[in-house]
DNA sequence: CGACTAAAGTGAACGATGTAAACATAGGGC
DNA sequence: GCCCTATGTTTACATCGTTCACTTTAGTCG
């Protein structure tokens, strides 16, 4: 989690990368979808907007700790979805209903995290969504590459279901996100 | 189809609007990911900038006029796909993949035809990829109801690899679309 | 045929953005 | 107590979307 401590130095900040980052997660669930520029986030900070670049080397890596920031966010209402039924099918169910929840809770976060332009080829950091997710399907599955499958379909269904009903090509109905994740229909002999 | 009339006329461009849109189009399949400026286009058909404004009222409806040509693509593939292996529940799973590999071959189109802000509350124009879809999915399942879900969970899922692909989530491999596409697993009973 | 009008282009300008370069400050280690 | 380095600041630049006032063309109508 991210704290800020409100210092009231005048020109050392202090912790201004919390702070910088703080305030572009508050951007981000603004009902303007729009992601917060680096000077934006800068003002808030009440810092001048090349300073922020003491911390992050660009615009890009900015966004990249957003986007972390945001997953890990993601991967704990994940995680207490699932506990909240008693894990199991039924948490599995619920870690993909927890997906796509949140997406809709926090569009542009959501979106920010799965859009950091070229993969600049460096590490995937930890993923707990996709850790969870291989566990509960293994739990599902005997043969680990029917499971792997497994995994990655559910994931891709909800993530799927997820940006389509961001982009307003699917009505947010959340009635119809239960109907289309019913693991029942969708994978034969399982729950 | 766009189609340019290089007409060497001075002032008048003659058809800036297509110009316009094939310099977009064309722009969109450059391996830099960028979504091409307004400038640049303008530019690239030797004109002001300002000129393109006589054509889109802003930047967002010259993207969203490039959606559209996007989408009429994508239908097209689509529909030569299915036809390529004979309709029927072949040419069903057939769309699914052309859906795909459309997003893997054009990311900045795929991209720009998914994301375009706001939904402004607007009609959503004739969408081929979707009316293809519940006619494959009704010819599937009996129940209507049924049909439509199974058809929102087959756009889902393949709209759902196609972003994890792109986003570099899940490996862009050719055979892995395939064994997450495979009907027979994800949709008992049916093939 | 010639004049007028509207469509389609131009140029200069504004505010916002990301970013670079040179300079200022403050706080901690010798 | 001094200096060094981490962290700020100011200024500046190119690019972007967009507005405004103006110019040029094409086509219609008397």
């Amino acid at each position: 989690m991210i704290t800020v401590s409100t210092s009231t130095d005048s020109y050392h900040h202090g912790n201004l990368r919390d702070a910088v980052l703080a305030a572009g997660l508050a951007a981000l669930e603004g009902p303007d979808g729009k992601p917060p520029s680096l000077r934006e986030l800068a003002r808030e900070a009440g810092v001048s907007p090349t300073a922020v670049y003491r911390h992050f080397p660009d615009k890009q890596a900015l966004d990249q700790a957003l986007a972390l920031e945001g997953l890990k966010l993601l991967g704990h209402e994940q995680a207490a979805a699932a506990e909240r039924v008693g894990g199991g099918s039924q948490g599995f169910a619920e870690t993909g209903r927890a997906y796509v929840r949140f997406a809709l809770a926090h569009p542009a976060l959501f979106r920010l995290i799965f859009t950091r332009g070229k993969p600049t080829g460096d590490h995937l950091p930890d993923d707990p969504t996709r850790a969870l997710l291989t566990a509960n399907t293994l739990a599902l599955a005997r043969d680990p590459q029917r499971a792997e499958t497994m995994a990655l379909q559910a994931w891709s269904i909800a993530h799927g279901i997820a940006m389509l009903m961001l982009d307003g090509r699917i009505p947010a109905d959340d009635a119809l996100i239960d109907r289309l994740l019913d693991t029942g229909s969708l994978f034969p002999g399982s729950g």
